[in-house]
RNA sequence: GCCCUUGUAGCUCAGCGGUAGAGCACUCCCUUGGUAAGGGAGAGGUCUCGGGUUCAAGUCCCGACGAGGGCACCA
């Protein structure tokens, strides 16, 4: 008969199987009645289900992370009895957990708009304030089955369909509405209180884009309200970050219907580009890299050799010109193999670093098309690295090293690593698959570095390792990569001579720091707030003028300070101090300079920093300093006084 | 590309069948003021574009294009 023993070492022995329910009303009416579900040496169960060994258990409440899973499925299961009561010709498909939240794809002659979603989040709502129970039956898959197509869900079928013979299938019954699911689920509905459905959309059937597209109804549920409203919150304040409201914001940028997917630069986003393309070009010039320009159109017999223009021709924005086609450059790498091809290259030249800020055009999808995050004409700090096969290792390690080394000098530490494998949809033999994956693994553990594996997700040509970032709302983009090729070389004819006189097909690294200088600054606009450190701010100090009288005297100083390379603005405006600081610092300029008949008589100027801290009076060169150390200083943990 | 939503002044938004509105910004005038908004006056819009319904259309319907959120895609 079960010893039970719970989480603080106490045991309970009963003479007969006990449920989860059982061992909380044995404790206390309080736990029996806050019990979700129960933690049995490890395996999550509903409350209901005899435990009949000897075992360690836990009783999950909403207090628990697993608590707030299983509220957050069930939630899932409450949308499928609300829309089959109000849609009864509704048929459910999957309705799992994610993040924050849950959601349900449902099949439906009419698509759902937010009307319906209100009406469904009320209905919900009258479900809960029912408080009925939930019950569970354990069946066989054959009756798992009659009861989906008695029901006519033939997406339940299909799924059951899928799912071993001999395993048993769980059924939740809500009143008349039944779900299948692992489980476990809350007992009673009384656990279901804070939530709201957040959206809809479309989705296809198991994620294909070749099956019908489904509706989803997306929902955020948690264990109390106090939580729930900490999380809508908490998007509201992530909206406030959003690169495109402070692109606009801030004048950085703009774009327009004319050209969808292009950024038009404005001065001061420009000038962020351009301090961020000259650090990037110290970094490749002191490690060994080599800059170089490529066409921006090139005939499609090239993309063809490349193989690009099989697999990506609809995506390739094309042009022609007396009787020849050709492809505004999709990528830089079939570029940089014909600056590579240029003259006869020995084994003693390699490796070869080929850099470009390469221009490229990719015809992405309408619906892909995301602010500064995914473009239509985007600038890579690309390269490519022309190596020997016992080369590669070494490559790798030492990108690896300049990527952490950049990501670093922004503040970034959390950076999501992923190594992509092969693709269904790939040139190159086993073997050379086989090989890259290998080195890019062994390269990351060497640096003993926190990574995953993203299986089927490489390039068609080869493996890579991808370096993502977050978004204010946590989206996962990514930046970084470096990516082994064996295949684009010895298709467009490269070669070196090695020490035995034979002529060999060099391997390629194809690698990028920031990925595209746009979704770069998207990512940093974001993640500074479009509050940017000295360094990369696009005005870094303004000259505010007192009176009239001041004007010649800010004028010198403004042009002590352009001449000294430092960014800088006048503001001499008939206006009066206090409007001028209001409108500098909510134009995030680092450091302001104010300059009265004080400021004139003893020769001195008034800094005040954009945090609203009085620096007080110093020289000129004085403030140079300053300035001088706050952009050294790069990382954004700086202009905080 | 697919589904839902959406497109009004430079910006943020209101108006939702009956001759276009607010705040901020802008222009001009007054004000020369010491560390986050001085005052007054004025100008500014074929309401994304193309069809349709109606005596009458930002307002309703259809289509195109753009944008936002998802899905799919992402060399």
């Amino acid at each position: 008969m079960p010893i039970i023993t719970l989480p603080d070492g106490s045991q309970k022995n009963y003479s007969k199987p006990v449920t989860i329910t059982e061992i909380a009303s044995g404790i206390g009416a309080g736990l029996a009645n806050a019990a979700i579900a129960g933690n049995v040496d490890g395996n999550l169960i509903d409350t209901c289900i005899p435990i009949t060994k000897d075992s360690k258990i836990k009783i999950i409440t909403s207090k628990d992370k697993d608590g707030i899973d299983i509220i957050r499925h069930s939630f899932a299961h409450l949308v499928g009895h609300a829309v089959k009561q109000l849609y009864p010709e509704a048929k459910m498909a999957i309705g799992p957990v994610i993040e924050n939240g849950f959601y349900y794809d449902i099949a439906y002659k009419k698509n759902f708009t937010p009307e319906d979603l209100k009406l469904i989040e009320t209905r919900i709502r009258e479900l809960i304030a029912l408080k009925y129970d939930v019950e569970v039956n354990i069946v066989s898959k054959e009756i798992a089955r009659k009861t989906f197509i008695d029901r006519n869900e033939s997406y339940k079928v299909q799924i059951i369909d899928q799912i071993p013979d001999n395993e048993i299938i769980k059924l939740y019954k809500h009143q008349e509405y039944i779900d299948m699911c692992r489980g476990p689920h809350v007992p009673n509905t009384k656990h279901l209180k804070s939530f709201a459905l957040t959206k809809v959309s479309g989705a296809y059937w198991r994620g294909d884009s070749n099956n019908e597209m489904l509706q989803r109804i997306y929902g955020t549920a948690w264990g109390s309200s106090k939580e729930l409203k900490k999380y809508l919150n908490k998007l509201e304040e992530a909206e406030k970050r959003d690169h495109r409201k402070l692109g606009k914001k801030y004048n950085l940028f703009h774009t327009q219907e004319e050209s969808p997917g292009m950024i038009f630069w404005h001065p001061k986003g420009w000038s962020i580009y351009q301090v961020l393309e000259n650090y990037i070009r110290e970094i490749l010039s002191i490690n060994d890299y080599l800059e170089i320009k490529t066409p921006q159109a090139v005939d499609r017999t090239l993309w063809e050799k490349s193989g690009h223009w099989e697999k990506f021709k609809d995506d390739m924005f094309t042009t022609n010109s007396e009787n020849r086609e050709y492809a505004i450059k999709p990528m830089n790498c079939p570029c940089h193999i014909q600056v590579f091809n240029q003259g006869l290259k020995s084994y003693r030249d390699l490796p070869i670093r080929l850099a470009e800020f390469g221009s490229c055009h990719r015809n992405e999808p309408s619906g892909a098309l995301h602010g500064l995050m995914r473009v239509r004409n985007f600038v890579q700090d690309d390269a490519h690295i022309f190596c020997t096969e016992e080369q590669i290792q070494q490559e790798v390690d030492r990108f690896i090293d300049i990527v952490f080394e950049v990501y670093k000098a922004f503040g970034f530490d959390s950076i999501i690593i992923k190594l992509s494998t092969r693709p269904a949809n790939r040139v190159g033999s086993n073997e050379i698959w086989d090989k890259s994956e290998k080195a890019l693994a062994d390269a990351l553990n060497f640096k003993k570095l926190d990574w995953s594996y993203l299986p089927g997700e490489g390039a068609f040509y080869g493996p890579k390792i991808e370096f993502s970032l977050k978004d204010s709302l946590e989206r996962v983009w990514q930046c970084g990569t470096i990516q082994v090729d064996f295949s684009m070389p010895g298709r467009l004819g490269a070669s070196y001579i090695d020490e035995n006189s034979n002529k060999k097909t060099p391997v390629m690294l194809h690698r990028a720091i920031l990925g595209s200088f746009e979704r770069f600054i998207g990512i940093l606009i974001e993640e500074y707030e479009g509050i940017f450190p000295t360094w990369l701010a696009p005005i870094q100090v303004s000259i505010l003028s007192l009176t009239d009288r001041n004007n010649d005297l800010c004028k010198n100083i403004y042009n002590i300070l352009i001449q000294n390379n430092f960014r800088a603005i006048l503001d001499i405006r008939n206006e009066k101090i206090g409007l001028k600081i209001r409108e500098h610092t909510m134009q995030k300029v680092p450091y302001m300079i104010i300059i009265g008949d004080k400021e004139q008589a003893d020769n001195t100027i008034s800094v005040r920093s954009m945090k609203g801290k009085d620096l007080g009076n110093m020289t000129i060169n004085e403030f140079q300093n300053i300035l001088k150390n706050s952009i050294l200083l790069k990382a954004k943990s700086q202009s905080k006084e």
